[in-house]
DNA sequence: TGTGAAATTTAAGATAG
DNA sequence: CTATCTTAAATTTCACA
C-alpha cells in the first residue's frame, strides 16, 4: 500500500488527447481538487463535459494518481542524496535483484535504470547520513555483486515536481 | 502557473506532528481524494476532525500541493533523461544564471544542486532526442560557461514518485 | 474532540442540438 | 461529440456543545 509509483499502469494507445484533454490536464496536475465547474469556465466547456472527460481520462490512466505532496522537512527527512549504482559486466545478472529491492524502499523517491556511466540511478530521501548509511549497507549486504555506489549530496531541490510538459495547455 | 513545485513554500516549524496527522499524511500522499470518512474509519477519528486536520496541514505547508500525476507516453514525452552539469571552477558564478534558466522549463522535472561529480543535477522528460538536444543547445547559448553536460538515457523508470517515508504513517 | 445541519461538489441520467 | 437540466448522492464546511 505505500507506494503508488511503480509504472505497472500505462495509458493505452489509440486514443489521442484533444486541445480541451490537455488544457484539464494541465490543469489537475497543478491542483486536482478544483471544481470541474472553475476549469470549465477557464476553457470554455461545461461542468458536465469536464467532468466526463476528467473520468475517462482516469478510466484510461492519463491520469494515473492524484496525491498530496508532503513537505519532506516537516516530516524529517530533510537530506536528499542521488545515488549511482554500477555492476560489473560479468555480475549484470545481479542488477535485477537490486532493482526489486529499490523499489518498496520507502526513502527511495525515484529509481531508474540508466545507460552511461550508471546502470541504475537513485533518488532518496533519507532523515541524515547514517539513515543513508544504514541503507547502503542492506543493499551490498543483500546484494554483494554491486560494483560502486557513487553517490551526490543535494545542496539545495531547485525544483522538484512531476508534473509534465502538456504541449496545449494554457 | 505551470510549474507549483519550486521549494519556496517551506512548511513552518514549531509545530510537530502528532500520530494522527502523520497516518492522514500516509494516506492522502497516496490518495488525495479519499474522503475524509474513509481515513477517519482507518485511524479511529470522526471525519470532521480529519478535516481539520487536513485543512491545519494545507495552512501549514506540510501539505504542499495535491496534484494529478499524469502518465508520460500519453503525452508524448517518452524519454526521460538525467544529466549532470559541471562548471569550472572560474566560471562558477554563473552556475545560478543557469539555475535560473532550469526551473520554468517545463520538460525539467527535477533539478537539484549537488556536490561532487556534478554541479547540477537534471531530470527531464522530452519527446525525443533531437527535443533534448535543443534544450541543451539553447542552454549552452545561454550560458556559455557551462563546462560539460553528462546525459544519461533511461532505460527504465523503475520507480517514479515523491511520497515521502513518514515515520509512524501505517 | 464529536455531532448535526447547511452548502458545495460530484455523479449519473435524460433530452436535445 | 456537445450543452443544459434534473435528481441523487457524496463530501466538505461550519455552527455549536
Amino acid at each position: 500500500m505505500s507506494d503508488s509509483d511503480d509504472l505497472s499502469t500505462a495509458a493505452e494507445p489509440g486514443y489521442a488527447l484533444d486541445a480541451f484533454d490537455r488544457r484539464i490536464l494541465a490543469r489537475v496536475q497543478s491542483d486536482c481538487h478544483r471544481p470541474a465547474e472553475s476549469i470549465a469556465a477557464e476553457i470554455g466547456l461545461s461542468a458536465s463535459a469536464v467532468q466526463r472527460r476528467l473520468r475517462r481520462l482516469r478510466e484510461r490512466g492519463v491520469i494515473r494518481a492524484e496525491v498530496a505532496l508532503l513537505d519532506a522537512a516537516a516530516l524529517g527527512v530533510g537530506l536528499t542524496l542521488i545515488a549511482g549504482i554500477g555492476f560489473e559486466r560479468e555480475h549484470y545478472a545481479a542488477l535485477a535483484r537490486l532493482r526489486a529491492l529499490l523499489a518498496p524502499e520507502p526513502a527511495v523517491q525515484q529509481a531508474y535504470s540508466t545507460t552511461g556511466d550508471d546502470d541504475l540511478v537513485v533518488i532518496l530521501r533519507v532523515a541524515d547520513m547514517p539513515a543513508y548509511d544504514r541503507l547502503c549497507a542492506r543493499w551490498m549486504a543483500q546484494v554483494p555483486q554491486i560494483g560502486r555506489i557513487t553517490t551526490q549530496v543535494v545542496i539545495e531541490p531547485l525544483k522538484v515536481g512531476l508534473a509534465l510538459p502538456v504541449p496545449g495547455g494554457d
